[in-house]
DNA sequence: GCACACCGTCTCACTGAATGACACGGAGTC
DNA sequence: GACTCCGTGTCATTCAGTGAGACGGTGTGC
């Protein structure tokens, strides 16, 4: 877990902002995110590096709108308000794209009897879960709504980086690459060619990259300009996944993400 | 839906907050929320009553910060960032809420076939789905993780209740309540009475009370301290709803529940 | 029993961050 | 070509935000 204090990349590229009150609040709420735990005032200060008083007033006020809770048990801790999962979900332009696309994961998932996953694409950074249609088999495989993956790790990802133009995914893979699994491939060229190949294909496959024992195979959905906007994903155990089977689950998932796309963009 | 402009209960007990900038970032990521489309500046400002530049101020900070996404479609429009979604999802103690409870609503979820909904109580207001296990029927309820429901309407929500003081419940039910359905109930008598029994069986019901021809039975989740601090439900559609079984079913929830309770408070 | 460290809370004089009226250029309309 | 409404940017004014510090309570070690 990175620590929130030290900020290398952010004095430079600041401009003449002029909200620091409202970053500072912000930067509260994330540091209640990746904390995950009721936290208390002292700590909280000493992590964002801010003092005490400050740090306090900004948790009446967020509390006050209802964004975090205070519990009192012993000492006052805090943490987020549930309130936020609501406002997520109801505030998105993806509502519309999950209206979209419920009916036809439904479908891809009574076909192939695996999870179906379905995912955004954030800021060009990441996949986040947004839907998922459970496996009927006693052994499957689990993931959180709102969990998030990097591009270069999930077969969402790369589905969604083989949409996009050739230099920008050069961009992207320019970055540095987090070695999340064993089986994670981190070399830019090596994913450069899986992308071409996803991208002459139509889907893209994930082989134990981002989760132990989990594989998957996916294809991006498109907005109206084009670009792609999200991915929908078969995701199975390894004791499941054969490869022999993938061409058949790999036009599935893309005549899949086709129909959302064409339901969405209409 | 509300307008955003009219807060005729806000100048009361605000107290020296101190923290406006704050208060109308928030306030902005909240109207992106609920009108849940791509929004210009001009139109939020209006909707907020904020001046324009002001407006545009806290957007393009929201936007720097990785709250908000602007797309530069013909015109600059403004939209939540699915960030959101994960922040909200990795950041809560819920998370290890939900950690204590999934093997548990698996569990019964296979023992039922129906699909297992899992909610947390939001500040003594709604409830908040957090997550859910599918049936394996055809034809089954489907609810967004993170759709909430107010207290009085739901089997998640009158389980809760039963687990409260009375005298809290009480202030709960003397407030307006809506009505939501036909048969939502919206008699404070009737409701206290309803969670009376649920007090004494350790389950609630909703039949058709907050969706149509979505029937459940739940039970609630106790936290450290006591109090409830979530609740399971079994949901299924009313066509295979029979009173005679919904003993059997809370019987079954109301295990589950006290399962996770005392997985959690462990 | 005492000293000490750390907790969360609250005050208040100071000041610089936030404010918002206004100007600007462009797109669409009549 | 006159008008309206859009999103963007500026800048003098000032009030909202700041943070050092005081305070009372709690737990620990001596």
């Amino acid at each position: 877990m990175m620590p929130a204090t030290e900020r290398p990349d952010e004095p430079a590229a600041q401009g003449p902002a002029g909200t620091q009150t409202l970053i500072r609040g912000l930067r509260v709420l994330e540091v209640m995110a990746v904390q995950n735990r009721p936290i208390g005032v002292g700590e909280l200060s000493r992590l964002i590096d801010l003092p005490k008083s400050t740090v306090q007033r900004l948790l009446r006020t967020l509390g006050q709108e209802g964004w975090a809770e205070m519990s009192s048990d012993p000492t006052t801790r805090w943490r987020l308000s549930p309130r936020l999962l609501a406002l997520a979900r109801t505030g998105a332009p993806w509502k519309t794209l999950r209206e979209a696309a419920i009916l036809h994961l439904a479908a891809l998932g009574a076909r192939t009897g695996e999870t179906i996953h379905f995912s955004v694409l954030d800021r060009d950074v990441q996949m986040v879960l947004i839907d998922r249609v459970d496996s009927i088999h006693p052994v499957r495989t689990f993931n959180a709504i709102g969990a998030s993956t990097p591009l270069h790790t999930s077969a969402s990802g790369k589905a969604v980086l083989a949409m996009l133009p050739l230099d920008e995914v050069e961009r992207i893979l320019a970055r540095p690459l987090e070695k999340v699994m064993p089986n994670t491939s981190t070399d830019p060229r090596h994913l450069m060619h899986q992308v071409l190949e996803a991208k002459e294909r139509g889907y893209a496959v994930n082989i134990s990259e981002n989760r132990p024992h989990v594989c998957a195979v996916g294809a991006a959905v498109a907005g109206p300009g084009g670009r792609p906007v999200a991915a929908v994903t078969i995701s199975m155990p390894d004791v499941r996944f054969e490869p022999a089977r993938v061409p058949e689950w790999g036009a599935w998932v893309r005549d899949t993400a086709r129909a959302i796309t064409d339901t969405f963009t209409d």
